[in-house]
DNA sequence: ATGAAAGCGCTAACAC
DNA sequence: GTGTTAGCGCTTTCAT
């Protein structure tokens, strides 16, 4: 060690218990909660620890069997507002109990989810949270085998029999493709998502659909692939605006790209929305700081943070949960970002 | 339990023991790296572990005295960008060793920053990272006291016997506030930021150091209270705006205030920059979002928070480490959002 | 209602 | 170089 030796060690429940007079199991029990405690015991312990500032040693804690009041929460990446919104829902929702939050991030090492998964629970956490993207069902497997607690976030695990929670991904896009329609656009382009994604899938469902039942030919070219990111959205729009019949119209599949669809737009020399309408899906904090102001499909991230670990806290609670779904609604956000085609052509 | 009672516990160091024949504190030191291991014993170890699927308990190991591998991480608040990119860059470092990322919001409870930090300590996290806005020396000491690593992010100890990462703050405000006078700007608007944090009183300093190191009369009408956010921004901008002679440039301490300066302007009929000049400071992700892009002072945020990690590593690699500073330089990042003034006035 | 005692999985002296 | 033995701080039977 460096220079004084004195390192103060932190009071234990042995300290509590010869302060207060009573054995140390039974201020085990007093401080966890444990009912069959006569109250004036109880009293007498928790001033006791109070007054040595006690801190319980939450690995000791969780060795013993007990809980570690440990979640962990699994993301791809942190690079993303996506993420930090949905992270900040749980981080709210986690105040209120005394969870605390280990996180990890998969983009250290792509494909190693399951190893973190077991690092996790080889850790202690008490539950997970993950928002991962492409679920491989080889640690999901693990988890249920172990009966481990989690849910899953924006992800659908095709069997269906995770907790999880979701938006309406395909409604949102309906409703919004809906909307340029009805503003009289009938030359949609659609900025797909990052492939193999329950979300991305989802959202251009919700956009074909609502073509057809408009009645309106879906024409391919008009879908050009994007990867959720602003390079993606800013690439797929160039492509968009060469075609030879540009559409009026463009819906990204997320803000990120709808960002970068507006950076090319505006890079042509184009107006939005008076030559071309702008229409995101997320409703990221910076979609009101962009100019125009993004209308957009308003996910939930925060709440659906927040509902995660009400869910996950119940599962913990009370393990024999049925496999559940929350699914949380969509809504469009109207800005300046859509207005009818300048030219109205059916 | 709920269905099925088979939870098919984890192997431990004892059955790789068991499996590789050796005894099991071998084991330990065999997988912990200790030099002194006969390499083929090493090699047989390693292999029955690979073979088990062996997933060191992390909690055993920190409370038997070793390392946790754990990080804590104690952020105000996660809602803000700056934050984000902050962790961003920690994760990465971090994603370069086998450290974990304990994540604790001071938001929960505002100025309970020393109960946080007393409980990653007993919690066993083997450093923290403060990024704590106002750090109140208190916790401060328990952590010298107990010669506990810690970096200090983007804030100094006043006393300054912390490590700690900071960048030029003073410099890059007095930068940005040259440029804007060699455009020929004589009346320039500040947005302050929070009261009490060193980068606000930096970049004020910095500020005030080039107005006058360039003879320009400090009016202090220019100075309006900000708080960081864009709100704060909004609100301090319309003041500016309503004065008898409104500033033809404004530099706000902050890119989210700055934001916040573009909203008001823009509602206020004006056009940036033509009419007016919006500076910003910290370059984050979406300074290159709005419209007009942002011209910023770059504060390299993913590398600060890189920076931190090696700091604090290192620290617990060989605690007796002497505190230091490492100041990162910033840069003026010049985008679209400043230009001469329309009527030059001296 | 409370005390005693046995570990949880691991590291770190201490022996040999 | 490797085995033996204590704990780390706590929860949890099992007694009483």
């Amino acid at each position: 060690m460096s220079r004084d030796e004195k390192k103060p060690k932190a009071p234990t429940i042995f300290d509590i218990a010869r302060k207060s007079g009573v054995s140390y199991s039974t201020v085990s029990r007093a401080l966890s909660g444990y009912e069959f405690v006569k109250s004036s015991t109880r009293e007498k312990v928790l001033q006791a620890a109070r007054e040595l500032e006690y801190v319980p040693n939450q690995q000791a804690r969780s060795l013993a069997g007990g809980r570690s009041n440990m979640i962990g929460v699994l993301v791809p990446d942190l690079s993303n507002s996506y993420i930090s919104e949905i992270i900040h829902g749980i981080d709210d929702e986690l105040a209120k109990s005394d969870y605390n939050i280990i996180l990890y991030t998969t983009h250290r090492h792509q494909g190693k989810e399951s190893e973190y998964v077991a690092t996790m629970v080889n850790s202690g956490a008490d539950g997970l949270l993950l928002v991962v993207p492409l679920i491989s069902s080889s640690y999901l497997d693990a988890l249920h085998q172990q009966d481990f607690p989690y849910v899953l976030l924006d992800q659908m695990n095709e069997r269906k029999q995770s907790l999880s929670v979701i938006a309406t991904n395909r409604a949102g896009a309906y409703e919004a493709t809906q909307y340029l329609i009805e503003l009289g656009h009938r030359h949609i382009g659609f900025i797909s998502g990052l492939e193999g994604l329950n979300s991305a899938t989802e959202r251009l469902a919700g956009y074909k659909t609502a073509l057809s039942d408009h009645g309106i030919h879906l024409d391919s070219e008009y879908i050009v692939g994007g990867d959720f990111r602003v390079q993606g959205g800013y690439l797929a729009t160039q492509k968009l605006l060469s075609l030879q019949k540009p559409p009026t119209a463009i819906f990204a599949s997320n803000d990120m790209s709808a960002f970068g669809a507006i950076e090319a737009i505006r890079q042509h020399g184009l107006h939005i929305p008076d030559d071309i309408s702008v229409l995101g899906f997320d409703d990221l904090s910076q979609a009101s700081l962009v100019y125009p102001k993004l209308t957009t499909v308003h996910q939930p991230l925060v709440e659906m943070g927040r509902e995660a670990v009400i869910m996950l806290l119940e599962c913990i609670e009370y393990p024999a949960q049925e496999m559940r779904q929350t699914i949380l609604p969509t809504k469009l956000i109207i800005r300046d970002s859509c207005a009818p085609p300048a030219i109205m052509m059916t």
